[in-house]
RNA sequence: GUACCCAUAGCUCAGUAGGAUAGAGCAACGGCCUUCUAAGCCGUGUGUCCGGGGUUCGAAUCCCUGUGGGUACGCCA
């Protein structure tokens, strides 16, 4: 595609000696509405070293600029020179582009080469799946996703919480009060139970509580029987959080749990006495980070046990160590901020200067209108209800639209969880959410059905399309402002991309496709695409493809699939 | 108490690493299906961008400060 930058930089640098070609796309911007072009230059910096008034730079760059066919107008308007493409070269370079790389259009090879992990979900072994976890989910889920877009190499990893003081309660409380017919049918339901059980049981009777821990000690050191029942736990929550993955559609290189590291963190203790950090304060050893302003990081509790920041320190570690990682990133939501900040610390004051590439990406917390989520406060929102109420939403819609519709089941599943995953992709992932039904079930307007619907109703028009797609058309027949939005929506979206990636921030995505579709509705409204102008069907056609294969990539990236019709 | 995050229309949120009259969606009201999917499109209205200072030619955006909300602050993860 042209840079259009670059050859607006390339134009006025050419007038002006101080004035290199960088500076000026330093200075380029993209004006506030499209009645004053595609790009503009505010001249106000350039005042102070010209010794003129910004108004008059401009007059004059323009003045000097002349006629250029890249631009069909370039224009100063007080201290601003707009830039006006040309919209038959501006249709044909992105067009052309997008039918020549398909469904790769946007993409890049700046990550080639390069390792990225990402931590991500990571449930609680026998808790259940509720509307929380899902955010570290989906958010990790097209992170990954678009980092493998732009030629990273992409890791994902589930740090299942598999292990702890918690596992010995479980066990007690399952030899104690265990039914196996239950723990079939209803796993997490009944290892949720159970945990409840003990806790309400250890009020009462203290001793649990050292029964339980007797029981981790035995997991630790071994036990068979321990190990044997810890194990089906975790077989039995996997099994059930596979069933939501395989929803979801989200997937893992490694299931790499806390218990993984259970035999690695001895090697670490040692290393950080070895490099002097480790420090005795009340009975615990800690790394002191006073000088950073930061509480100390502890490593050993006072029992001599370890706790979850010498894990993430030794996780960190075996993954440089195995994966040589560019960049190390984990989604979790804001409440663990200092315990990242800590422990990464730590990692840097041993020395390792790859400490700067790990990231932590964090969201905002999900509550619901009576308060924050407390399993055992019963103020739960199961994620499993909140897919069935989409989907069965989604059904009634189609049952009533498109009764006739193949693959039904299929597309009620793809636009009903496309509905959930958008909704918490579609805006800044720093926010709280409250979570409201009205809101999770509204299919209008910026949300994933009706990008999804943008898709399939683009896609339908080319199934009718009585000539087949080539970029040998009339791009003069493409110059109205509806095209010319789409264009410069398409022409974007790679930067789009880029930015979500070094922001981490999903929602850059989500919003550009709605702003796509809107274009495309727009378009779609205004200009009839199946006309008997052949030319003109062809060349409008042409866009419908474009743009069917661009928000299909972007839904992608967010982890949604795009139904061929709905 | 200390640190970090958030505060923009009735509601939910954008606002691209300071720029031209602050924008969407929802909700409300009014139009548009004998023509490509009406989960759509078009139109109508609203703002002390939390308050107060400051920096700047220019601040919703940066700095300071106050207020309100969230989170965290040692042996859970």
């Amino acid at each position: 595609m042209i840079d259009f930058k670059k050859e607006i930089g390339k134009l006025v640098s050419k007038k002006f000696d101080n004035l290199n070609e960088d500076t000026i796309i330093e200075l380029l911007e993209v004006p506030p509405n499209y009645e004053l072009g595609d790009y503009a230059m505010p001249c106000f910096r350039l005042a102070k070293e010209l010794r003129k008034a910004p108004n008059v730079i401009a007059q004059e760059i323009v003045g000097s600029i002349g006629k250029n066919e890249l631009f069909e107008k370039i224009e100063n308007i007080g201290p601003y020179i707009n830039f006006f493409i040309n919209r038959k070269t501006f249709g044909e370079t992105v067009l052309k582009e997008v039918f020549e790389k398909k469904d790769m259009f946007g993409s890049t090879d700046i990550g080639k080469g390069k390792n990225v992990t990402f931590d991500f979900s990571s449930p609680n072994i026998a808790k259940p799946f509720h509307v929380g976890h899902l955010r570290s989910t989906v958010i990790g889920n097209s992170l990954y996703k678009i980092y493998n877009f732009l030629g990273y190499n992409s890791i994902g990893i589930n740090h299942l919480g598999d292990w702890g003081t918690q596992f010995g309660k479980m066990i007690s409380a399952y030899k104690r009060w265990g039914d196996d017919e239950a723990l079939n049918k209803e796993p997490i339901k009944t290892l949720q139970g159970l945990y409840v059980k003990f806790h309400k049981e250890a009020e009462k009777n203290p001793e649990l509580e050292d029964e339980g821990r007797l029981w981790f000690k035995k997991l630790e050191d071994g036990d068979e029987e321990a190990r044997e029942i810890w194990k089906r736990f975790v077989d039995l929550s996997l099994d059930e959080f596979n069933r939501i993955y395989d929803l979801l559609k989200v997937e893992f290189d490694y299931y790499t749990g806390e218990s993984f590291y259970e035999d690695k963190m001895d090697r670490i203790v040692d290393l950080l006495k070895e490099k002097n950090l480790l420090v005795e304060s009340e009975g615990a050893y800690v790394v002191d980070l006073e000088k950073y302003n930061m509480p100390p990081c502890i490593i050993l509790k006072s029992d001599g046990t370890t706790i979850y920041a010498t894990r993430d320190i030794t996780a960190a570690i075996y993954r440089k160590e195995t994966y040589d990682f560019a960049k190390s990133i984990y989604i979790t939501d804001y409440s663990q901020n200092l315990h990242f900040a800590q422990w990464m610390k730590v990692v840097e004051l041993i020395g390792y200067d790859w400490a700067k590439d790990i990231y932590h990406a964090p969201f905002g917390r999900v509550s619901t209108e009576e308060g924050r989520l407390q399993t055992r406060k019963g103020n739960v929102i199961l994620l499993d209800d909140v897919l069935n109420k989409s989907i069965e939403k989604v059904r009634l819609i189609i049952e009533e639209k498109n009764p006739n519709l193949e693959n039904k089941d299929e597309v009620i599943k793809m636009v009903g969880i496309g509905a959930v995953i958008f909704n918490d992709l579609s805006n800044s992932k720093i926010r709280d959410i409250v979570f409201n039904w009205d809101r999770m079930l509204s299919f209008e307007g910026e949300t994933g059905p009706y990008v999804q619907y943008t898709h399939a109703r683009a896609n339908s028009v080319l199934g009718k399309a009585e000539y087949d797609i080539t970029t040998d058309v009339d791009y003069s027949l493409l110059t109205n402002d509806e095209a010319a939005n789409i264009f410069r929506l398409l022409y974007s979206f790679q930067n789009t991309i880029i930015t979500a990636m070094e922001k981490n921030e999903p929602s850059f995505i989500a919003r550009h496709i709605i702003d796509i579709a809107q274009a495309f509705n727009r378009f779609y409204h205004e200009c009839p695409i199946i006309v008997e102008d052949k030319e003109l069907q062809k060349a409008r056609l042409l866009i419908v493809y474009s743009v069917t294969t661009v928000i299909k990539t972007g839904l992608g990236l967010l982890g949604i699939e795009a139904p061929q019709k709905m």
